[in-house]
DNA sequence: TAGAATCCGGACTGTGGGTCCGTTTTGACG
DNA sequence: CGTCAAAACGGACCCACAGTCCGGATTCTA
C-alpha cells in the first residue's frame, strides 16, 4: 500500500475534495430545479464554491459532469442487475427479466428526472450515441433474444427503452400527473402484451 | 377575394415574398447539413438573402421557423389522413389504420430526417409541449380505442409514437445503416404484436 | 406624387459553454 | 524545516448564437 490513508493514489486530495463537492452541488441543483436548463455551469461551480475551471477540468465538459453524476445514481442497479437475484439479476427467465429491467429503468427515470433529462436532452448530439444507452440496449437485446418466437430483437429493443424516454415519463409524470404506479403498471402492460404472441400461452384476454 | 394577386391581403408583397424565400432556405439548409445544429439563423438569414431580423419578424423564433417548416411538409400526409382512402383515411378499420398512421409517421421522418430532429430536439423545451404532439397523440388515441381489448389507449399510443421518435430513426437509418424498407417491417411487426392479443386474428408473419 | 405605415437589415446585446494563464497549494526530497 | 517543481485553482476572457432595435428603404393609400 502507499503511505497516504486516501482510496487513490493518482490526484491530489484537493482535486479529490473539490470534485466530490461539485458532485454534491450539481446532483443538489439539478434535483432543486425546475428545468435543467437553467442549471449553468457556473452555477454549480458557485455552489460547489470552486471556480469554473476546476469543473471543466475535472469532468471535461458538461456533458462529462452529467455522466460522473449518472454513474453515481446507476450505481445499484447495475449492481442489482450484474450480479442480483430475480427478477432483475441475471439468473431470472427472460420473461420475467424483460418487464423487470424496464421496470427499473424507469423508476430510476422517475427517481432522477431531472437528471435523466439533463442526459439525453443537453448530451452533445443524440442520446443514442452515449454508451450507457448502448449499455442497457445490449442488455435487453441479449435477453429478448432469450425467447422463442420473438423476432427483431434490436428493433424491439429500441422501441422498448424508447417507451421510457425522459422527456416523455417527465411529461406524464409532472405535466399529465401520472402517478408513479400507474405508469409502472401501463408499462408493464405494454411490456406484457407484445411478449405475450408466440409461444404456447392462455390467450390473455382478461379483462 | 381582394383586388390584388396573392393569396393574404394583411401583409406586403415584399414581405410574403421574403417569407417564403426564408422557408425555402432554410428547408434547403437542412436537408442539405449534418446535424440541424450547425444551421444557424444568421445562415439561413443569409442564404436567403435577408437580414436575422426580417426572419424573426416573420416567424418569432427558431422554434416558429422549424413549425412553418413542418406545416409545409406534413400538408399532405394531413390530408391523406383526414379524408383520403384507407388504410390512412377515416374510412379504415382501426386495427388496418393504426399501423398505417404509424407508418406514415415514420415515412415522414425518413424523408425529413434533419428538420424532424432540429423540431424535437431545438424546440423549446419538451418536444411533447407542441402541439403538433398532441395531434398525432390524441388520434392515435382515438383510434386505438376502437380496438376492443386495448387497456391504456393513452399509454400506448405515447409508447408508439415513442417508437418513431426523431433521434431513433436518425440513428437507426444513419448510425446503424438500417435500410428503410426494413425499418418499416420492424415498426409493422412491433405493432402487429401489439394489436395480436384479444379477438382471433392471423399470425401475419409474413417476412 | 406626397405621406404614412410597414418592413428591411445588420449592428448590437445578453447569455452560457469552454479556454487561458498568473497565482496558490501540495507533496517529495534534502 | 526549507526549497522546488508539478499539479490544481479560479475568474477574467473569448466565442458563437439566439434574439432585439432603430435608422433607412419600400410599399400602399389618397
Amino acid at each position: 500500500m502507499t503511505g497516504s490513508g486516501t482510496t487513490e493514489r493518482r490526484s491530489r486530495k484537493d482535486a479529490a475534495r473539490n470534485r466530490e463537492a461539485v458532485l454534491a452541488a450539481a446532483d443538489d441543483l439539478f434535483t432543486r430545479c425546475g428545468s435543467p436548463e437553467d442549471v449553468t455551469m457556473a452555477d454549480v461551480a458557485a455552489a460547489a464554491g470552486v471556480g469554473k475551471g476546476t469543473i471543466f477540468r475535472a469532468f471535461g465538459d458538461r456533458a462529462g459532469l452529467l455522466r460522473a453524476l449518472y454513474e453515481v445514481r446507476l450505481e445499484p442497479i447495475r449492481e442489482a442487475i450484474e450480479a442480483g437475484p430475480p427478477p432483475l439479476g441475471p439468473t431470472a427467465a427472460p420473461r420475467d427479466r424483460v418487464p423487470a429491467l424496464l421496470d427499473a429503468v424507469l423508476c430510476f427515470k422517475l427517481d432522477n428526472r431531472r437528471l435523466a433529462l439533463a442526459l439525453e436532452e443537453g448530451g452533445s448530439g443524440s442520446p443514442y450515441r452515449a454508451e450507457h444507452y448502448g449499455r442497457w440496449h445490449g442488455l435487453l437485446q441479449a435477453v429478448l433474444e432469450q425467447i422463442p418466437g420473438l423476432p427483431d430483437s434490436d428493433f424491439t429493443a429500441h422501441a422498448l427503452l424508447a417507451a421510457t424516454r425522459a422527456d416523455l415519463v417527465e411529461h406524464l409524470a409532472g405535466e399529465e400527473r401520472v402517478p408513479r404506479e400507474k405508469m409502472r403498471a401501463q408499462l408493464a402492460d405494454f411490456t406484457a402484451r407484445l411478449l405475450a404472441c408466440g409461444p404456447p400461452r392462455g390467450v390473455a384476454a382478461e379483462e
